[in-house]
DNA sequence: GGTCTACTAAACACGC
DNA sequence: TGCGTGTTTAGTAGAC
C-alpha cells in the first residue's frame, strides 16, 4: 500500500513536469516567496557576502543603465541623417496588433519617427504633441543620465569606505536602499516610456513593424526592458524584506513578470476567462488582417469590434469609436491590472507561437520525409493535407487553399469508420469511450518493441488514448523493458501509468484486466523470490500464444498495405477529431485530452508507425517495395 | 454463423 | 477490517 502511494506520488511529480513551463515561473516565484518568508530582514541582518552580491548587483544594473544611455545617445545622434528602412509605402505596412505591441515598453526611436513623418499620417497638431513628448522623453533619459552619475559615484565612494573602513550594517543598508532606489528609477523610466509608447499607439500615431530590424523591436532585444533588469530585479528583491518589495506594487508587478499568475490570482484568471479567447484576443491570429484593417478603415481598432471592447475579459460595450477610445483610456489605462494583463496576453501569445512553431517544425519534418522517400506523387499530399489541416485551425491566413479541411467528398478522405488497421488512433480510442478490438503487435504476431511504443510514447504519455495494443503486449513490454526481465505486480501497474495517460484512470478497471491477463495468459510467470512475487515472461508460450497469420494470409498482407490501411484511420482520425476537438482546441490542454496538437503528433507517429511497421514486414510481402509504393 | 481472442466486470480466496 | 494480489468465471464484441 505504502509502495502504491509512493508510485502515485511519484506520478504526480511527472505530471508536474509534464506540465507547462510555468513550472520554473513557479518555483521562481517560490524561491522569491521562500526568501522572504524567512522573515528575516537583509537589509539589515546583510552580511559581507550580501554587501557583496548588492554591490555586484549594483554594478551590473549600472552597467544595464550605461548601455541603455549609450544605446539611446546613438540613436538620438543618428535622428537626423539616418534612412528610412527599405519598406514599401505603397505594401501595407505589416503591424503589430496593439495587444501585442503595448507589452512591450520602449521608447520611440528615431526611426520610428521617421518612419511615422514618411507615413504622413501625422496632423501638424498630432507632430507637435510627438515631439513634445519625444522631448520629455529626451528630459528623462538625462536625469537617469545624471542619476546613473551620482550612483556610480556613490558606489565607488562605498567602495573605498568599505575597503578602508570595513563593513557596517548600516551603510549595507544604505547600499541596498540606494540599490532600490536605483531600480525604482530604471523602472519608472521603462514605465515612462511605456505609457509613452502606448499613448502614442492609443492615439494612433504609431504602428510597429516587426519586420524592420531597426523598428521598434529591437530596443526590446537591446534590453531597453532588458531582461538583465527584470533578472536583477528577481535577485534584488529576493535579497530585501518583504515590505520593501510589497511597498512597490508597480514594480513588482512590471519586472516581476514570472510572478505575476502567483501574486495576482485575480489576474491569472485571466487566463482562464472566456472571453480572453472568444474575443479573438489571441493576437497570433491574423495580425496581418487585423492591421491592414486598422489602416484601411480609420475607425476600426484591434480592441474594438461589434461595438464592444475586445480587451481581453472586458466586453465594454461601446456605441462608437470615439467612445471606444475614451473607455480605452480610462478604463484600460496604464496601470497595474493592464499591465497583468498585457503579460498574461504576451504569454499567451507566446504558447500559442511556441506551439505553432513546433507544428510548423513538424510539418517541415514531414513534408521533408516523404519528399525524400516517397517517389510516389500521391503519397505525400495525404499527411500534408492531415497537418495542414491542423495548422490551418491556428491561423487561418497562412494556409494555403490545398491546405484547407477534406470534404468528405474528398476520395483521400473517406469518412468510412475504421475496421482495421495496425496501429490506429480511431474516434473512440481518442475519447477513450469504451472497449476497443485493435490489436497491434498480436494481431499480426509482431510483439511490438520499444522502438513501436517510443514512436509513441510521448503522445501516449499525455494524452489519454488508448494504446492499440493488448494487455498482455504491454505486460509483456512493461516486463521486458525492466532490466531484470521481471517486474512485480505493482511495478507493471506503474509502467503503465508512466506509459500511458490512459492508465492513469479507471484503474480499477485496467488493473483487473492485467491481473485477469497474467493468470490468464501461460506466457506470464509468476516467480517467488526475496522481493516477493514477480512476473516474467516466457517467451515460447508468448510466441505460442497465436499462429503465424501474417506470412500465410495474402489478404491481410493486402490490407496492410492498401491505402485503406494508412489513409482512411488517420482521416477519420483527423475528421472526427477535427470535429469533436473544434472547440477544445485548446482549452482541454491541460485537461490532459487530447489536443489537436496532439493529434497531429498522434498522426503523424502513428504514420510513421504503420510505415515502419510494414517496412518491418517487406520481407514477407513485398520486398524492396516502400509502403507508399505498395499502395 | 461458428470459433478464437481480447476485454470488462465480478466474485472469491489469500495474505499482510 | 481493509486493501492488494491472484484466480476464475461469465458476458460481450471484434476479427477471421
Amino acid at each position: 500500500m505504502m509502495q502504491e502511494s509512493g508510485t502515485e506520488a511519484k506520478s504526480n511529480g511527472s505530471a508536474i513536469q509534464n506540465g507547462s513551463g510555468g513550472s520554473n515561473h513557479l518555483l521562481e516565484c517560490g524561491s522569491l516567496r521562500e526568501g522572504r518568508s524567512n522573515g528575516e530582514t537583509p537589509a539589515v541582518d546583510i552580511g559581507a557576502a550580501d554587501l557583496a552580491h548588492a554591490q555586484q548587483q549594483q554594478q551590473q544594473a549600472l552597467q544595464v543603465a550605461r548601455q541603455l544611455l549609450l544605446q539611446q545617445q546613438q540613436q538620438q545622434q543618428q535622428v537626423s541623417g539616418l534612412k528610412s528602412p527599405k519598406r514599401n509605402d505603397k505594401q501595407p505596412a505589416l503591424q503589430v496588433p496593439v495587444s501585442v505591441a503595448m507589452m512591450t515598453p520602449q521608447v520611440i526611436t528615431p526611426q520610428q519617427m521617421q518612419q511615422i513623418l514618411q507615413q504622413q499620417v501625422l496632423s501638424p497638431q498630432q507632430l507637435q504633441v510627438l515631439l513634445q513628448q519625444q522631448q520629455a522623453l529626451m528630459l528623462q533619459q538625462q536625469q537617469l543620465q545624471e542619476f546613473y552619475k551620482k550612483q556610480q559615484e556613490q558606489l565607488q565612494l562605498q567602495l573605498l569606505q568599505q575597503q578602508h573602513a570595513g563593513k557596517q550594517p548600516k551603510e549595507q543598508q544604505q547600499v541596498a536602499t540606494q540599490q532600490l532606489a536605483f531600480q525604482q528609477q530604471l523602472l519608472q523610466m521603462q514605465q515612462l516610456q511605456q505609457q509613452h509608447l502606448l499613448s502614442l499607439q492609443r492615439q494612433g500615431l504609431l504602428t510597429i513593424q516587426p519586420g524592420q530590424p531597426a523598428l521598434p523591436l529591437q530596443p526590446l532585444a537591446q534590453g531597453m526592458i532588458p531582461t538583465e533588469l527584470q533578472q536583477l530585479w528577481k535577485e534584488v528583491t529576493s535579497a530585501h524584506t518583504a515590505e520593501e518589495t510589497t511597498g512597490n506594487n508597480h514594480s513588482s508587478l512590471d519586472l516581476t513578470t514570472t510572478c505575476v499568475s502567483s501574486s495576482a490570482p485575480s489576474k491569472t484568471s485571466l487566463i482562464m476567462n472566456p472571453h480572453a479567447s472568444t474575443n479573438g484576443q489571441l493576437s497570433v491570429h491574423t495580425p496581418k488582417r487585423e492591421s491592414l484593417s486598422h489602416e484601411e478603415h480609420p475607425h476600426s481598432h484591434p480592441l474594438y469590434g461589434h461595438g464592444v471592447c475586445k480587451w481581453p475579459g472586458c466586453e465594454a460595450v461601446c456605441e462608437d469609436f470615439q467612445s471606444f477610445l475614451k473607455h480605452l483610456n480610462s478604463e484600460h489605462a496604464l496601470d497595474d491590472r493592464s499591465t497583468a494583463q498585457c503579460r498574461v496576453q504576451m504569454q499567451v501569445v507566446q504558447q500559442l507561437e511556441l506551439q505553432l512553431a513546433k507544428d510548423k517544425e513538424r510539418l517541415q519534418a514531414m513534408m521533408t520525409h516523404l519528399h525524400v522517400k516517397s517517389t510516389e506523387p500521391k503519397a505525400a499530399p495525404q499527411p500534408l493535407n492531415l497537418v495542414s489541416s491542423v495548422t490551418l485551425s491556428k491561423s487561418a491566413s497562412e494556409a494555403s487553399p490545398q491546405s484547407l479541411p477534406h470534404t468528405p467528398t474528398t476520395p483521400t478522405a473517406p469518412l468510412t469508420p475504421v475496421t482495421q488497421g495496425p496501429s490506429v488512433i480511431t474516434t473512440t480510442s481518442m475519447h477513450t469511450v469504451g472497449p476497443i478490438r485493435r490489436r497491434y503487435s498480436d494481431k499480426y504476431n509482431v510483439p511490438i518493441s520499444s522502438a513501436d511504443i517510443a514512436q509513441n510514447q510521448e503522445f501516449y504519455k499525455n494524452a489519454e488514448v488508448r494504446p492499440p495494443f493488448t494487455y498482455a503486449s504491454l505486460i509483456r513490454q512493461a516486463i521486458l523493458e525492466s532490466p531484470e526481465k521481471q517486474l512485480t505486480l505493482n511495478e507493471i501497474y506503474n509502467w503503465f501509468t508512466r506509459m500511458f495517460a490512459y492508465f492513469r484512470r479507471n484503474a480499477a478497471t485496467w488493473k483487473n484486466a492485467v491481473r485477469h491477463n497474467l493468470s490468464l495468459h501461460k506466457c506470464f510467470v509468476r516467480v517467488e523470490n526475496v522481493k516477493g512475487a514477480v512476473w516474467t515472461v516466457d517467451e515460447v508460450e508468448f510466441q505460442k500464444r497465436r499462429p503465424q497469420k501474417i506470412s500465410g494470409n495474402p489478404s491481410l498482407i493486402k490490407n496492410m498495405q492498401s491505402s485503406h490501411a494508412y489513409c482512411t484511420p488517420l482521416n477519420a482520425a483527423l475528421q472526427a477529431s477535427m470535429a469533436e476537438n473544434s472547440i477544445p482546441l485548446y482549452t482541454t490542454a491541460s485537461m490532459g485530452n487530447p489536443t489537436l496538437g496532439n493529434l497531429a503528433s498522434a498522426i503523424r507517429e502513428e504514420l510513421n508507425g504503420a510505415m515502419e511497421h510494414t517496412n518491418s514486414n517487406e520481407s514477407d510481402s513485398s520486398p524492396g517495395r516502400s509502403p507508399m509504393q505498395a499502395v
